[in-house]
DNA sequence: TGATAATCGTTATGATGTAACATATCAAGC
DNA sequence: GCTTGATATGTTACATCATAACGATTATCA
């Protein structure tokens, strides 16, 4: 497990995988892409961040995509549905997943100062929260895991990334 | 371990405890616990479930105890800042600690069919979260752990709980 | 070509949460 | 007592997040 986003690295050239992984993923499972879904990806992409779905609907009506939180929101559905970006729960915020290959349980390390988020990987199900679920005989289908506290950066006492 | 949550008790025990364990504990650190936190509290307990803000609002309301959300909002923060309840992220809505003693980290189980909840206990910090956390410099605070699925109720088929 | 489903455009509204400021309460020290 | 500072409350107004509903458009395919 590699991609824990902190550090610095070639912005471009994930951008680029994640939406080659999408077109693929998307031509694979007969997914319809369309230029605006494909388009909010990229801005997810490029903001390399958690975005709210205001923000993202800011950009599209500069870019004549689209006007009204409907818009952003059923993009935004599409791609959390099929695995091309994740809900920030605590964030109310949404961010490109870095490996949409795997199917996985994504779980997140949030800045709480300056809000920058890693995605990173976790089996709940398994040990406590496994054990916990089946002795009360509940059936685990999905799991947010999304961890609050300081990013290298800001532990170093370096200005917020962002 | 106990306290699961979704099978049937003794609600006006469990209720009685959890507010002389947050009656203690506010005298022991020199605590508030003024009648519209007290309150608030009683409804999270009566309620025994998820409960919105604003519909807790609305029973603070109908008593003459607050009419404005900020109300709410500040006993809801009183009692999960000092951990006599505990905000359900997924749901937006808050519930009261099943086991306020113990100085834990919180997990739920939540239906998504009747949204009931169940609290558990949960280490992430250990494990790989806590692994990929410590390989990416992430100092964890604090962590959100919410499983949705599905109850023992409505796995059986029988109606929803509530 | 016509039926059907998927997608998009838009309006309107609902749901959740907070900033800001005025007022009230209370305990500690003079 | 009185002042002072901290804490708690009351209220207005607004900010932020999200979706229902409905009509128009486009794609698919029998």
């Amino acid at each position: 497990m590699h991609a824990l986003g902190f550090e610095h690295h070639d912005h471009h050239r994930c951008k680029r995988e994640a939406l080659d992984a999408a077109e693929a993923h998307c031509a694979r499972h007969r997914l319809n892409l369309t230029p605006q879904r494909r388009r909010v990806l990229e801005i997810l992409l490029e903001g390399h961040r958690a975005m709210g779905a205001y923000e993202i609907l800011d950009t599209l009506r500069e870019e004549g995509l689209g006007a009204q939180p409907p818009v952003a929101y059923r993009a935004l559905d599409f791609l959390v549905t099929n695995g091309f970006a994740h809900k920030i729960e605590r964030l109310n915020a949404f961010i490109a997943c870095t490996h949409p290959d795997a199917t996985h349980t994504p779980a997140f390390l949030i800045c709480r100062i300056c809000d920058a988020v890693a995605e990173t990987h976790a089996e709940p199900a398994r040990g406590m929260l496994g054990a916990a679920a089946e002795a009360a005989g509940f059936e685990i289908e999905q799991a947010v895991v999304e961890a609050v506290g300081r990013c290298p950066r800001c532990r170093d006492g370096a200005a917020p990334c962002r």
